[in-house]
DNA sequence: ATGGCACGCCAGGCGTGA
């Protein structure tokens, strides 16, 4: 069977809802993952996707983060958060935070996780630290699927760009998180597990970023990074017959700052 | 060095994003 899964940081789905609707309609995901939901679990807008042919699992808390994973193909297993999730302690609070940002689920032949990695605000900053211990708590949380015979995957916003290739302009990030050498080996350690970064190819412009900043021209100039990333496991990786950014769905008005990346299976 | 744009919240700016 072919089964095509995507990610996409929509940046609030009630905002999103018409752009959603028309990209689901459009691009036909068998499942798709979506991070910054900015809504409560019970605010998404679960019967419009219905109406469509999508089930739902949904994990928000309001106003910040949020993920859930739509499917057409079967919502199995739900698991909201990963197993020893770290929360975030904010400056004069008293307990940590446990921010909804990862949630996973069997779709047909396939295991996911829809997961939006802290972003780190700044270098050392404690956001940053709290980051880190996040993806390290992720690379326990799949050691046993990134070794399984399932196709499995982790697809999400991972707020890391890879390498200096993921950025416009890697002067630009200098010292910046995104691009820092303890986070690009967290994204390693996924790997060292048994994961693989399944590349998008390259639309119009050489390189398949994935954000674009709202601001100065960010789109029309292509000042873009790629940081909305799948990370298979063999069994996925081998059976992937296409990958790409859907620049698209970044075009015009209304539209997230991320564009949705699709990823083509043939299992 | 800063701002720039968009979002929720909820009615004037603020926190956050990357």
């Amino acid at each position: 069977m072919t089964v095509r899964i995507a990610t996409w940081n929509i940046n609030s789905v009630t905002a999103r809802l018409p752009k959603l609707l028309e990209w689901l309609e459009s691009a036909k995901p068998d499942v798709l993952c979506l991070q910054e939901l900015k809504c409560a679990s019970d605010a998404f807008p679960y019967e419009a996707v219905k109406e469509l042919g999508y089930d739902t699992a949904a994990y928000g808390s309001g106003r910040w983060n949020g993920v859930a994973i739509l499917s057409r193909i079967g919502l199995e297993d739900v698991v909201r958060d990963l197993p020893e999730q770290p929360g975030f302690l904010a400056e004069g609070a008293l307990i940590p935070d446990t921010e909804p940002r990862a949630i996973a689920a069997t779709c047909g032949p396939v295991r996911v996780w829809s997961v939006y990695v802290p972003n780190g605000r700044e270098v050392d900053h404690a956001h940053f630290h709290y980051k880190l211990e996040w993806l390290e708590a992720l690379r326990k949380a799949v050691l046993e699927d990134a070794a399984g015979e399932r196709p499995f995957a982790v697809l999400g916003d991972f707020n890391v760009a890879p390498t200096d290739e993921d950025v416009y302009d890697p002067a630009v990030f200098a010292g910046q998180t995104h691009v820092t050498p303890v986070e690009r080996a967290a994204l390693a350690a996924l790997r060292e597990a048994g994961l693989q970064d399944v590349m998008p190819r390259a639309l119009k412009y050489d390189r398949p970023y994935t954000f674009w900043d709202y601001r100065a021209l960010g789109f029309p100039k292509n000042l873009g990074i790629r940081i909305d990333l799948t990370y298979a496991n063999k069994p996925f990786a081998d059976a992937v017959t296409d990958s790409y950014v859907d620049r698209e769905a970044r075009k015009g008005k209304g539209t997230s700052d991320h564009a949705p990346v699709v990823v083509d299976l043939d299992l």
